[in-house]
DNA sequence: TTAAAAATCGCCCGAAAGTATGACGGGAAA
DNA sequence: TTTCCCGTCATACTTTCGGGCGATTTTTAA
Protein backbone atom coordinates (compact mmCIF):
# COMPACT_ATOMS: atom_id res chain seq x y z
CA UNK A 1 0.00 0.00 0.00
CA UNK A 2 1.22 3.51 -1.06
CA UNK A 3 0.50 6.10 1.43
CA UNK A 4 0.02 9.51 0.14
CA UNK A 5 3.12 10.91 1.62
CA UNK A 6 5.43 8.37 0.10
CA UNK A 7 3.35 9.29 -3.38
CA UNK A 8 4.59 12.92 -2.29
CA UNK A 9 8.62 12.02 -1.89
CA UNK A 10 8.86 9.67 -4.87
CA UNK A 11 7.38 12.08 -7.50
CA UNK A 12 8.81 15.34 -6.08
CA UNK A 13 10.17 16.58 -8.97
CA UNK A 14 6.83 16.27 -11.05
CA UNK A 15 5.25 18.00 -7.74
CA UNK A 16 7.75 20.68 -8.14
CA UNK A 17 6.74 20.91 -11.30
CA UNK A 18 2.73 21.20 -10.85
CA UNK A 19 3.20 23.72 -8.09
CA UNK A 20 5.45 26.17 -10.51
CA UNK A 21 2.78 25.83 -12.92
CA UNK A 22 0.04 27.06 -10.16
CA UNK A 23 2.33 30.05 -9.19
CA UNK A 24 2.95 30.87 -12.89
CA UNK A 25 -1.19 30.93 -13.25
CA UNK A 26 -1.02 32.65 -10.39
CA UNK A 27 1.52 35.54 -11.98
CA UNK A 28 -0.30 35.32 -14.91
CA UNK A 29 -4.32 36.30 -13.43
CA UNK A 30 -2.48 39.21 -11.76
CA UNK A 31 -0.51 39.80 -14.97
CA UNK A 32 -4.35 40.02 -16.34
CA UNK A 33 -5.85 41.87 -13.87
CA UNK A 34 -3.04 44.61 -14.02
CA UNK A 35 -3.95 44.87 -17.82
CA UNK A 36 -6.92 46.43 -17.33
CA UNK A 37 -5.70 48.93 -15.38
CA UNK A 38 -3.25 50.08 -18.30
CA UNK A 39 -3.36 51.14 -21.75
CA UNK A 40 -1.37 49.10 -23.93
CA UNK A 41 -0.98 46.85 -21.11
CA UNK A 42 -1.59 43.60 -23.61
CA UNK A 43 1.52 43.91 -25.04
CA UNK A 44 3.16 43.91 -21.98
CA UNK A 45 1.13 41.31 -20.69
CA UNK A 46 2.01 38.72 -24.04
CA UNK A 47 5.50 39.48 -23.91
CA UNK A 48 5.85 38.64 -20.38
CA UNK A 49 4.37 35.55 -20.91
CA UNK A 50 6.43 35.20 -23.85
CA UNK A 51 9.44 35.39 -21.71
CA UNK A 52 8.02 33.47 -18.78
CA UNK A 53 7.44 30.24 -21.11
CA UNK A 54 10.71 30.86 -22.94
CA UNK A 55 12.48 30.11 -19.43
CA UNK A 56 10.33 27.67 -19.28
CA UNK A 57 11.46 25.86 -22.04
CA UNK A 58 14.73 26.53 -21.86
CA UNK A 59 14.57 25.29 -18.09
CA UNK A 60 12.42 21.81 -19.47
CA UNK A 61 15.32 21.03 -21.84
CA UNK A 62 18.05 21.69 -19.89
CA UNK A 63 16.15 19.60 -16.89
CA UNK A 64 15.45 16.54 -19.29
CA UNK A 65 18.25 16.24 -21.88
CA UNK A 66 20.32 13.36 -21.28
CA UNK A 67 23.94 13.96 -20.51
CA UNK A 68 25.96 12.01 -23.90
CA UNK A 69 28.13 9.66 -22.39
CA UNK A 70 31.78 9.48 -22.86
CA UNK A 71 34.07 7.23 -22.33
CA UNK A 72 37.62 7.33 -21.34
CA UNK A 73 39.85 4.83 -21.45
CA UNK A 74 42.57 4.86 -18.43
CA UNK A 75 45.74 2.72 -18.57
CA UNK A 76 46.45 0.89 -15.70
CA UNK A 77 49.74 -0.75 -15.44
CA UNK A 78 49.72 -3.47 -13.23
CA UNK A 79 53.31 -5.28 -12.47
CA UNK A 80 54.10 -9.08 -12.60
CA UNK A 81 57.05 -10.18 -10.33
CA UNK A 82 58.86 -12.84 -12.52
CA UNK A 83 61.25 -14.77 -11.60
CA UNK A 84 60.33 -15.50 -8.15
CA UNK A 85 59.11 -18.15 -7.10
CA UNK A 86 55.46 -18.93 -9.26
CA UNK A 87 52.73 -17.72 -6.68
CA UNK A 88 48.97 -18.21 -8.24
CA UNK A 89 47.00 -15.44 -8.80
CA UNK A 90 44.10 -16.44 -7.31
CA UNK A 91 42.24 -13.16 -8.21
CA UNK A 92 42.41 -13.35 -11.70
CA UNK A 93 41.11 -17.23 -11.34
CA UNK A 94 37.79 -16.02 -9.74
CA UNK A 95 37.52 -12.89 -12.06
CA UNK A 96 37.69 -14.80 -15.43
CA UNK A 97 35.57 -17.56 -13.24
CA UNK A 98 37.73 -20.56 -14.27
CA UNK A 99 37.37 -23.73 -12.93
CA UNK A 100 39.60 -26.29 -11.16
CA UNK A 101 39.38 -28.68 -14.29
CA UNK A 102 39.75 -25.93 -16.44
CA UNK A 103 42.92 -24.85 -14.98
CA UNK A 104 44.01 -28.47 -14.62
CA UNK A 105 43.65 -28.72 -18.36
CA UNK A 106 45.59 -25.24 -19.47
CA UNK A 107 48.15 -26.27 -16.60
CA UNK A 108 48.91 -29.13 -19.20
CA UNK A 109 48.46 -27.81 -21.94
CA UNK A 110 50.86 -25.72 -21.12
CA UNK A 111 53.43 -28.42 -20.77
CA UNK A 112 53.25 -29.11 -24.48
CA UNK A 113 50.70 -32.04 -23.89
CA UNK A 114 48.28 -32.99 -26.32
CA UNK A 115 44.44 -32.94 -26.26
CA UNK A 116 44.64 -36.77 -26.60
CA UNK A 117 47.45 -36.98 -24.01
CA UNK A 118 45.70 -34.76 -21.77
CA UNK A 119 42.69 -36.76 -22.44
CA UNK A 120 44.27 -39.92 -21.09
CA UNK A 121 46.15 -38.12 -18.45
CA UNK A 122 42.68 -37.31 -16.50
CA UNK A 123 41.16 -40.38 -16.99
CA UNK A 124 38.55 -38.65 -19.78
CA UNK A 125 37.40 -38.31 -23.35
CA UNK A 126 39.13 -35.67 -26.25
CA UNK A 127 35.57 -34.49 -26.64
CA UNK A 128 35.50 -33.40 -22.90
CA UNK A 129 38.78 -32.09 -23.20
CA UNK A 130 37.99 -30.36 -26.06
CA UNK A 131 34.85 -28.56 -24.32
CA UNK A 132 37.14 -27.52 -21.56
CA UNK A 133 39.99 -26.21 -24.05
CA UNK A 134 37.30 -24.46 -25.62
CA UNK A 135 35.85 -22.80 -22.55
CA UNK A 136 39.30 -21.92 -21.45
CA UNK A 137 39.56 -19.91 -24.81
CA UNK A 138 36.72 -17.90 -24.44
CA UNK A 139 37.32 -17.19 -20.86
CA UNK A 140 41.11 -16.36 -21.83
CA UNK A 141 39.52 -14.23 -25.12
CA UNK A 142 42.04 -16.38 -27.08
CA UNK A 143 41.87 -18.38 -30.26
CA UNK A 144 44.39 -20.66 -29.80
CA UNK A 145 45.92 -22.53 -27.13
CA UNK A 146 49.34 -21.00 -27.84
CA UNK A 147 47.56 -17.89 -27.04
CA UNK A 148 45.30 -19.04 -24.02
CA UNK A 149 49.39 -20.18 -22.40
CA UNK A 150 50.79 -17.00 -23.24
CA UNK A 151 47.76 -15.01 -21.34
CA UNK A 152 47.72 -17.45 -18.58
CA UNK A 153 51.22 -16.93 -17.55
CA UNK A 154 51.52 -13.11 -17.97
CA UNK A 155 48.29 -13.62 -15.37
CA UNK A 156 50.19 -15.95 -13.08
CA UNK A 157 47.79 -18.60 -13.63
CA UNK A 158 49.89 -21.26 -14.40
CA UNK A 159 54.23 -20.90 -13.40
CA UNK B 1 36.67 43.69 -44.64
CA UNK B 2 34.13 41.67 -43.57
CA UNK B 3 31.16 42.22 -46.46
CA UNK B 4 27.41 42.01 -45.82
CA UNK B 5 27.16 38.83 -47.20
CA UNK B 6 29.87 37.12 -45.26
CA UNK B 7 28.23 38.05 -42.09
CA UNK B 8 24.91 36.47 -42.88
CA UNK B 9 27.03 33.62 -43.71
CA UNK B 10 29.27 33.68 -40.40
CA UNK B 11 25.87 34.23 -38.21
CA UNK B 12 22.72 32.09 -40.58
CA UNK B 13 22.19 30.98 -37.16
CA UNK B 14 21.55 34.19 -35.57
CA UNK B 15 19.54 34.99 -38.81
CA UNK B 16 17.23 31.90 -38.76
CA UNK B 17 16.60 32.82 -35.37
CA UNK B 18 15.79 36.44 -36.15
CA UNK B 19 13.32 35.19 -39.08
CA UNK B 20 11.73 32.68 -36.95
CA UNK B 21 11.10 35.99 -34.48
CA UNK B 22 9.70 37.57 -37.01
CA UNK B 23 7.44 35.06 -38.37
CA UNK B 24 6.18 34.68 -34.95
CA UNK B 25 5.62 37.99 -34.77
CA UNK B 26 3.31 37.92 -37.61
CA UNK B 27 1.48 34.75 -36.23
CA UNK B 28 0.48 37.19 -33.51
CA UNK B 29 -0.58 39.95 -34.94
CA UNK B 30 -2.87 37.33 -36.68
CA UNK B 31 -3.59 36.04 -33.78
CA UNK B 32 -4.45 39.04 -32.27
CA UNK B 33 -6.73 40.07 -34.96
CA UNK B 34 -8.75 36.86 -34.59
CA UNK B 35 -8.75 37.51 -30.91
CA UNK B 36 -11.03 40.82 -31.67
CA UNK B 37 -13.43 38.73 -33.27
CA UNK B 38 -14.03 35.57 -30.78
CA UNK B 39 -15.28 36.20 -27.15
CA UNK B 40 -12.85 34.28 -24.45
CA UNK B 41 -10.28 33.96 -27.10
CA UNK B 42 -7.46 35.44 -25.06
CA UNK B 43 -7.26 32.35 -23.33
CA UNK B 44 -6.64 30.61 -26.71
CA UNK B 45 -4.40 33.26 -27.54
CA UNK B 46 -2.11 33.23 -24.24
CA UNK B 47 -2.11 29.40 -24.31
CA UNK B 48 -1.04 29.62 -27.74
CA UNK B 49 1.57 31.92 -26.88
CA UNK B 50 2.75 29.50 -23.99
CA UNK B 51 2.99 26.73 -26.16
CA UNK B 52 5.39 28.61 -28.72
CA UNK B 53 7.73 30.14 -26.65
CA UNK B 54 8.14 27.08 -24.90
CA UNK B 55 8.62 25.39 -27.51
CA UNK B 56 11.06 28.13 -28.70
CA UNK B 57 12.84 28.19 -25.76
CA UNK B 58 13.04 24.07 -25.73
CA UNK B 59 14.55 24.52 -29.23
CA UNK B 60 16.78 27.12 -28.10
CA UNK B 61 18.42 25.24 -25.29
CA UNK B 62 19.38 22.52 -27.48
CA UNK B 63 20.65 24.74 -29.97
CA UNK B 64 22.49 26.80 -27.95
CA UNK B 65 23.82 24.50 -25.00
CA UNK B 66 27.09 22.23 -25.53
CA UNK B 67 25.84 18.57 -25.20
CA UNK B 68 26.49 17.30 -21.30
CA UNK B 69 28.98 15.06 -21.58
CA UNK B 70 29.07 12.43 -19.02
CA UNK B 71 32.57 11.43 -18.40
CA UNK B 72 33.39 7.48 -17.76
CA UNK B 73 36.20 6.28 -16.86
CA UNK B 74 37.15 2.77 -17.73
CA UNK B 75 40.16 1.08 -16.90
CA UNK B 76 42.36 -0.95 -18.85
CA UNK B 77 44.82 -3.13 -17.52
CA UNK B 78 48.25 -3.19 -18.82
CA UNK B 79 50.57 -5.97 -17.99
CA UNK B 80 53.74 -5.15 -17.85
CA UNK B 81 56.56 -7.97 -16.98
CA UNK B 82 59.14 -6.51 -14.18
CA UNK B 83 62.08 -7.29 -12.49
CA UNK B 84 64.41 -10.59 -13.93
CA UNK B 85 66.21 -9.59 -17.17
CA UNK B 86 66.25 -12.73 -20.00
CA UNK B 87 69.46 -14.05 -20.42
CA UNK B 88 70.08 -15.52 -23.85
CA UNK B 89 71.20 -19.29 -23.81
CA UNK B 90 73.88 -18.82 -27.13
CA UNK B 91 75.21 -22.20 -26.02
CA UNK B 92 71.69 -23.86 -26.45
CA UNK B 93 71.41 -21.96 -29.14
CA UNK B 94 74.56 -23.15 -31.22
CA UNK B 95 74.24 -26.77 -29.67
CA UNK B 96 70.93 -27.38 -31.54
CA UNK B 97 71.57 -25.47 -34.71
CA UNK B 98 68.78 -23.20 -34.73
CA UNK B 99 68.95 -20.18 -37.68
CA UNK B 100 67.66 -16.98 -36.45
CA UNK B 101 64.97 -16.82 -38.63
CA UNK B 102 63.60 -20.07 -36.90
CA UNK B 103 64.16 -18.20 -33.75
CA UNK B 104 62.24 -15.64 -34.58
CA UNK B 105 59.52 -17.64 -35.54
CA UNK B 106 59.86 -19.33 -32.18
CA UNK B 107 59.43 -16.47 -30.69
CA UNK B 108 56.03 -15.16 -32.08
CA UNK B 109 54.47 -18.78 -32.00
CA UNK B 110 54.91 -18.46 -27.80
CA UNK B 111 53.47 -15.28 -27.95
CA UNK B 112 50.47 -17.31 -29.38
CA UNK B 113 50.45 -16.28 -33.10
CA UNK B 114 48.80 -18.51 -35.50
CA UNK B 115 50.91 -19.44 -38.69
CA UNK B 116 49.38 -17.66 -40.72
CA UNK B 117 50.04 -14.51 -38.54
CA UNK B 118 53.43 -15.35 -38.35
CA UNK B 119 53.72 -15.41 -41.84
CA UNK B 120 51.93 -12.05 -42.42
CA UNK B 121 53.95 -10.41 -39.75
CA UNK B 122 57.10 -11.59 -41.45
CA UNK B 123 56.34 -11.00 -45.20
CA UNK B 124 56.75 -14.10 -45.86
CA UNK B 125 54.30 -16.88 -47.26
CA UNK B 126 51.91 -19.49 -44.90
CA UNK B 127 54.35 -22.65 -46.06
CA UNK B 128 57.89 -20.88 -45.28
CA UNK B 129 56.67 -20.31 -41.67
CA UNK B 130 55.71 -24.26 -41.77
CA UNK B 131 59.33 -25.79 -43.32
CA UNK B 132 60.76 -23.25 -40.42
CA UNK B 133 58.00 -24.48 -37.56
CA UNK B 134 59.11 -28.37 -39.25
CA UNK B 135 62.52 -27.44 -38.62
CA UNK B 136 61.92 -26.39 -35.16
CA UNK B 137 60.17 -29.16 -34.32
CA UNK B 138 62.73 -31.41 -35.52
CA UNK B 139 65.40 -29.79 -33.44
CA UNK B 140 64.12 -28.84 -30.52
CA UNK B 141 62.74 -33.13 -30.28
CA UNK B 142 58.86 -31.68 -30.48
CA UNK B 143 56.03 -32.14 -32.15
CA UNK B 144 53.84 -29.84 -31.30
CA UNK B 145 54.30 -26.42 -30.86
CA UNK B 146 53.30 -25.90 -27.48
CA UNK B 147 55.93 -28.56 -26.43
CA UNK B 148 58.71 -26.64 -28.71
CA UNK B 149 57.70 -23.35 -26.75
CA UNK B 150 58.02 -25.58 -23.26
CA UNK B 151 61.41 -26.60 -24.18
CA UNK B 152 62.28 -23.27 -25.64
CA UNK B 153 61.86 -21.79 -22.40
CA UNK B 154 63.19 -24.11 -19.83
CA UNK B 155 66.36 -23.37 -22.70
CA UNK B 156 66.08 -19.84 -21.98
CA UNK B 157 65.75 -19.50 -25.80
CA UNK B 158 63.17 -17.46 -25.21
CA UNK B 159 61.78 -15.51 -22.67
C1' DT C 1 84.30 -18.94 -56.74
C1' DT C 2 82.02 -22.44 -55.21
C1' DA C 3 79.88 -25.44 -51.93
C1' DA C 4 77.18 -25.40 -47.78
C1' DA C 5 73.74 -23.42 -45.13
C1' DA C 6 69.78 -20.65 -44.75
C1' DA C 7 65.64 -18.83 -46.46
C1' DT C 8 62.11 -19.02 -49.51
C1' DC C 9 57.87 -21.34 -51.62
C1' DG C 10 54.86 -25.07 -53.37
C1' DC C 11 51.66 -29.25 -53.03
C1' DC C 12 49.38 -33.06 -50.81
C1' DC C 13 47.35 -35.36 -47.06
C1' DG C 14 46.23 -36.88 -42.63
C1' DA C 15 46.04 -35.61 -37.86
C1' DA C 16 45.03 -32.49 -34.48
C1' DA C 17 42.77 -28.56 -32.92
C1' DG C 18 38.91 -25.75 -32.55
C1' DT C 19 33.60 -24.43 -33.18
C1' DA C 20 28.82 -25.17 -32.48
C1' DT C 21 25.26 -27.42 -30.35
C1' DG C 22 22.88 -30.43 -27.51
C1' DA C 23 22.37 -33.60 -23.79
C1' DC C 24 22.59 -35.53 -19.04
C1' DG C 25 23.60 -36.20 -14.09
C1' DG C 26 25.18 -34.36 -9.73
C1' DG C 27 26.07 -31.11 -6.32
C1' DA C 28 25.68 -26.57 -4.28
C1' DA C 29 23.28 -22.49 -3.59
C1' DA C 30 19.01 -19.91 -3.25
C1' DT D 1 12.71 -27.77 -4.31
C1' DT D 2 14.37 -25.68 -8.11
C1' DT D 3 17.87 -23.35 -10.46
C1' DC D 4 22.49 -22.91 -11.91
C1' DC D 5 27.10 -24.36 -12.68
C1' DC D 6 30.29 -27.99 -13.46
C1' DG D 7 31.85 -31.92 -15.55
C1' DT D 8 31.02 -35.23 -18.66
C1' DC D 9 30.27 -36.92 -23.53
C1' DA D 10 28.74 -36.91 -28.40
C1' DT D 11 28.19 -35.56 -33.31
C1' DA D 12 29.29 -32.93 -37.17
C1' DC D 13 31.91 -29.66 -39.33
C1' DT D 14 35.79 -26.22 -40.35
C1' DT D 15 40.31 -24.73 -39.73
C1' DT D 16 44.93 -25.13 -38.54
C1' DC D 17 48.98 -27.97 -37.86
C1' DG D 18 52.46 -30.95 -38.98
C1' DG D 19 54.85 -34.44 -41.99
C1' DG D 20 56.74 -35.52 -46.21
C1' DC D 21 58.18 -34.65 -50.10
C1' DG D 22 60.74 -31.34 -53.67
C1' DA D 23 62.41 -27.04 -55.50
C1' DT D 24 64.66 -22.34 -56.25
C1' DT D 25 67.11 -18.41 -54.56
C1' DT D 26 70.07 -15.86 -51.47
C1' DT D 27 73.78 -15.66 -48.12
C1' DT D 28 77.72 -17.01 -46.11
C1' DA D 29 82.01 -18.82 -45.51
C1' DA D 30 85.96 -21.61 -46.97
Amino acid sequence: MITIRQFFIKHKTILAYGISLALLLILLKWLELRFIIFDHALEIYVGAIAVIFTALGIWLALKLTKPKIERVVVEKEIYIEKGKEFVFNETEFTRLGLSKRELEVLQLMADGFSNAEIAARLFVSLNTIKTHASNLFFKLDASRRTQAIEKAKTLSLIP
